[in-house]
RNA sequence: GCUCGAGUGGCGGAAUUGGUAGACGCGUUGGAUUCAAAAUCCAAUGUUGCAAGACGUGCGGGUUCGAUUCCCGCCUCGAGUACCA
């Protein structure tokens, strides 16, 4: 073979490395280990685009790497295969979720497979497998069986808390739990029934039943977590999200706040990454402050983080869901604050975050009484209070909160001052540095950090208030209304959550007929009919035995996408599919945690913040011998993909104007302007995002508008306009054939005119067709997706250049971490890169292989040893990109100096091994090598060959290079100086002036200034 | 609003602790080869100017012999977050 045929060199050694086993790595190894793990994917139905292999190929270099490095290294891939996608087809088709992700996954091993990827398939896992989900629920019934120490400041068993409640009640207990536990003491406990100490455990259980207000997804059917909550809407599919109350298992994840916190310094993590768990645990240093309502024994606790301005407090507020509104409020005000509450609740979330100007509230009636002064502070309700922060009251201090100061302002309520020469009559002071607080009794004249320090001590000593640490996070709701997803391993008895113990383990996804919800509402399992826990048993049995005294009903919800992701890092580290154990204890203390890991930065708050809570969890139950799963992480930025766009224009301002002149008394003139601007706003928008169609005449659906633009959505609603993101394939689109739409393309490239096009903006053009029809073409530059039509699928390069080439090619199109667009333009170079070093190794009569054993030249040496140098540093600091301009100016080099030596070629093809690892192993073959390139030894940098003898220095005058020398490089400072003066350019840039200053740095420049 | 991040040719992007701005690749132009095309190879390519030169890293200042790099003040774009008491 003389030419560079990739097809079969790639073809030959993926097959070679599946035959040989090569990268499986090896749990008893002489070598040190190191753990190299990419996010895995959830195998979707579209199939892989070029940007999921973006960080898998990153990460298969540095596995490589290191393999040349003498590391031991475990590079595993799986899937995370519970999920909704898989479920809502199988609500369209009626198919299996299992069939559909069994699907998606071959045809993802398929397109990993062709691009080369070093992963040791031996270990893969599968999230939705009953033998992998075994565990996740196993490791459930062990948050189950725990509780939070907070003096010892870990998780225990429930057992020992048992103990401690029967020999000595609650009362010393220090623990997280829910706020409602009363307490008891040992006899108490001993008086209890079974199931009353059950209710009462259930309340100190990391993984805890609760009655809580969750976020529910109507249109999903659905609770969904915080943090699959985008703008108020679900992160999947884009719907509506509504507070609802539900009986939800949730995971005690705020126990774990701080050293959540804590751990986070000591990770090697991106900074913006850690700055958003930081943000999202949200730790808040203040104080409790308790408030007696008056002529009552109602206490309203308060959290502030601004204790020190206590003697500001004018009035109270309290969240229009709080529990003791309806208690305290006074007969007289009693429709008002009834009506307030119910408009507050049909305000959805989405519309109350959009609208934070208004300032709304009413009066209660009622009067809370001032711990130091005594004064009647009169209590409100408003909606800038919210329920789930905090205690879900404040104390307000018009003086010193912005909030507080507009609400008192629009009720005129009085704003009394306590910072000394400090003017509020315009707005609120929130500083703390140099001021001092006045009219504030024994605070008087004291700064900030003196006032605090003494509040506290007074609020402890009086017993109504204590310093405290407040967090924003919330522990995590962990039920899922869904089919497609672990089942819990609990059934009820007497209403009590039972655990099914782990011998039983895996309790199966029962069959169902359908994957909807009941017509009762119930989740889909509720329609299984064999799914019931035969107690006596121990088995699953038929919901038609349910009234036996042993058989009871299973839980019907099931655990969420996060569950199986939270601990998979641990399963890869086992090399046996063993059943009796979710990792062995030889390899948890062998691979202990991943050393570098790489993935999208969407999962700041999800995936990675649970996966460490789970990790220390588990950590503190003694099962896994590390605190934290991941050492090193790099985001891989995402690669865009350009959506195109020709939507037939439906509605145009014409119309509009005939919907309004159908129906004028709906709308006020105000009305009719602000739908009129909102119409312009929608158009100018469309240019640089995709447009406005209708299927009917009063449906307008935007694209990405929703985002760009304030409107008044009550307008949109009057109207019956719906605004939906919805993207559409330019095929699709109805002109009169592709070719054409293509051609628009071209003249928006060009920027010429197209027939009776014209522009708007810089991405867009607005034709009109003969028949009066409009039409608008555009594109943008956006994250790929199936639904934008603007995916790039990687089969269809490796097919035309080559896997080799994809690999060096993602890697080329810029940094690691930054979003690129995916643009095939530049592809042609490295192709032609790689070409080109076969050449290199193919310079012989009719291009065969021709290496010699002639010692290499001087420069070839030098060529060699430069780029070691680099691509080693280059790789180290993941600067991949660099990395393939280094090879490249590598082979250029060597191809000029006719290099042909194996000195020089074979360290080369080692070199390039970790990015173009096929040709690589061919080359070597070539070069007479029996066994795979992949662990020979990273070739050694060598300084000597870099010693150079002569520098070329930049002369410059006044900080302006104007010409260079070449100097030998172990002359003086005076030496160089008199060299350079002495040359004709300087005597004529000087003009015959003498410098000021001559400043030398040997090596690197010489700077006359004049 | 707040918190991060980024602004460098026609484009993607390089540039060690401040030391020759624009590496490498794409594109473009010219040339070689070819009946022709593809492929390949050679040369040029920041702007301006015939040239010498001048100007150039978002804008305005500053520090320095010297600033893409450091400091101060702005502008623009992107990401995250959002009534957090």
């Amino acid at each position: 073979m003389s030419k560079y045929h990739f097809n079969e060199i790639e073809a030959k050694w993926q097959k070679y490395w599946a035959d040989n086993k090569t990268f499986k790595a090896d749990n008893n190894s002489e070598k040190p280990k190191y753990y190299v793990l990419d996010m895995f994917p959830y195998p979707s139905g579209a199939g892989l685009h070029v940007g999921h292999p973006l960080g898998y190929i990153a990460s298969d270099i540095y596995a490589r790497y290191k393999r040349h490095k003498g590391f031991n290294v475990l590079h595993p891939m799986g899937y995370d295969s519970f999920g909704l996608p898989a479920e809502q087809y199988a609500i369209q088709t009626g198919q299996h979720p299992a069939k559909t992700t069994e699907e998606n996954i071959i045809r993802y091993r398929e397109q990993l497979d062709k691009i080369g990827f070093s992963f040791d398939w031996s270990r893969e896992v599968r999230t939705s497998n009953p033998e992998y989900y075994k565990w996740t629920q196993w490791i459930f019934l062990q948050l189950f069986d725990s509780w939070y120490d907070i003096d010892l400041d870990k998780a225990r068993s429930i057992e020992e808390l048992r103990v401690v409640f029967s020999s000595e009640g609650n009362q010393k207990v220090n623990a997280a739990c829910d706020e409602d536990t009363e307490k008891f003491t040992a006899s108490d406990w001993k008086e209890f029934s079974e199931i009353q100490k059950q209710e009462i455990l259930l309340k100190y259980r990391l993984t805890y039943l609760a009655e809580t207000e969750v976020n529910w997804c109507p249109e999903l059917g659905t609770v969904l977590a915080n943090d699959e909550i985008v703008n108020g809407v679900s992160e999947r599919g884009g719907f509506p999200v509504v507070r609802k109350k539900m009986k939800q298992w949730s995971m005690r994840i705020t126990a774990y706040a701080q050293r959540l916190l804590d751990g986070l310094e000591k990770l090697d993590w991106p900074q913006p990454l850690k700055d958003s768990q930081t943000n999202w645990i949200g730790r808040s240093k203040g104080a409790s402050v308790e408030f007696k309502v008056q002529n009552s024994d109602f206490r309203i606790p308060v959290f502030t983080t601004r204790p020190d301005t206590i003697f500001g407090v004018s009035f109270m507020v309290l969240a229009p869901e709080h529990q003791l509104v309806e208690k305290i409020t006074t007969a007289d005000q009693k429709e008002e604050v009834q009506k307030y509450i119910e408009t507050t609740a049909k305000r959805s979330e989405r519309e109350r975050m959009a609208d934070v100007k208004t300032i709304s509230g009413v009066f209660t009636g009622a009067y809370a009484e001032h711990p130091f002064t005594g004064e009647s502070l009169p209590i409100w309700i408003g909606d800038y209070v919210l329920a789930g922060y905090g205690t879900g009251a404040v104390m307000s201090v018009p003086c010193g909160d912005q909030r507080d100061y507009d609400f008192a302002k629009h009720f005129n309520i009085p704003i009394p001052n306590i910072f000394r020469d400090v003017d509020i009559s315009e707005e609120a002071y929130s500083g703390k540095e140099n001021t001092f607080i006045t009219n504030s009794e024994f605070l008087n004249d004291l700064s900030y950090e003196q006032a605090t320090e003494k509040i506290i001590a007074a609020l402890e000593e009086k017993g109504v208030g204590e310093g405290k640490i407040n967090y924003r996070l919330r522990d995590a709701v962990f039920s899922r209304q869904r089919y497609w997803g672990e089942p819990f391993p609990i059934y009820y008895k007497d209403g009590m959550p039972q655990a099914i113990s782990v011998e039983h383990l895996p309790l199966h996804l029962p069959e169902v007929e359908k994957y909807l919800p009941t017509e009762t509402g119930e989740p889909p399992l509720g329609r299984a009919d064999v799914w019931a826990w035969d107690e006596k048993n121990l088995k699953v049995v038929s919901n038609k035995l349910i009234d036996h005294k042993t058989v009871f009903p299973l839980e019907l919800n099931t655990m969420p996408g996060w569950a199986g992701s939270s601990w998979y890092f641990f399963r890869y580290m086992e090399d046996a599919n063993r059943d009796e154990v979710f990792a062995s204890k030889e390899a948890l203390n062998y691979w202990k945690s991943v050393d570098l890991y790489i993935g999208g930065s969407e999962h700041a708050t999800g995936h990675l913040l649970y996966s460490r809570f789970w990790v220390k969890f588990l950590n503190d139950r003694g099962l896994v011998p590390v605190e934290e799963p991941i050492k090193k992480l790099i985001n891989q930025g995402m690669i865009l993909g350009e959506s195109a766009f020709a939507y037939r224009v439906y509605l145009d301002n014409s119309q509009v104007e005939e919907i309004l002149e159908k129906n004028p008394e709906d709308y006020s003139s105000d009305e009719k302007e602000d739908l009129r601007a909102l119409l312009d706003q929608i158009k100018s928008l469309y240019i640089s995002h995709s447009i406005y169609k209708s299927e009917s005449p009063k449906t307008i659906v935007v694209n990405h508008v929703k985002e760009k633009m304030s409107f008044k959505s009550d307008i949109l609603d009057r109207l019956k306009l719906k605004i939906v993101p919805v993207h559409v394939d330019v095929k699709y689109v109805n002109l009169s054939n592709e070719l054409e739409v293509f051609k628009l393309y071209q003249s928006i490239e060009s920027k010429k005119e197209f027939e009776n096009a014209v522009f708007i903006g810089e991405n867009g053009l607005e034709i009109t067709r003969d028949n009066n029809e409009k039409y608008i073409v555009g594109r943008e530059v956006e994250k790929m997706s199936k639904s934008k039509y603007n995916v790039v699928n990687p089969d269809e390069i490796c097919e035309k250049y080559g896997a080799d080439t994809l690999r060096m090619y993602e890697m080329f199109l810029g940094p690691l971490e930054q979003s690129k667009p995916w643009n095939t333009a530049g592809i042609t170079g490295v192709n032609g890169f790689l070409k080109k070093l076969w050449k290199l190794y193919h310079s012989g009569k009719n291009e065969a292989f021709f290496v010699t054993e002639n010692e290499a030249s001087k420069d070839s040496l030098k060529t060699l040893h430069k780029t070691i140098k680099k691509v080693e540093e280059d790789i180290e600091g993941f600067s991949f990109n660099t990395s393939v301009s280094t090879f490249m100016i590598a082979v250029n080099e060597l191809t000029s100096q006719k290099c042909n030596s194996r000195e020089i070629l074979e360290p080369l093809a080692i070199l390039i091994s970790p990015y173009a690892p096929h040709i690589a192993e061919e080359l070597w073959s070539k070069l007479g090598h029996a066994d795979s390139i992949s662990t020979v030894p990273f070739p050694k940098f060598e300084e000597k060959h870099l010693v150079e003898s002569n520098k070329e220095y930049p002369i410059s005058f006044n900080g302006k290079m104007r010409f260079t020398m070449e100097l030998p490089l172990d002359l003086s400072k005076d030496e160089i100086e008199s060299a350079v003066m002495a040359h004709e350019k300087t005597i004529q840039y000087l003009e015959g002036r003498t410098p000021k200053k001559v400043i030398i740095v040997p090596g690197k420049i010489v700077n006359i200034v004049g």
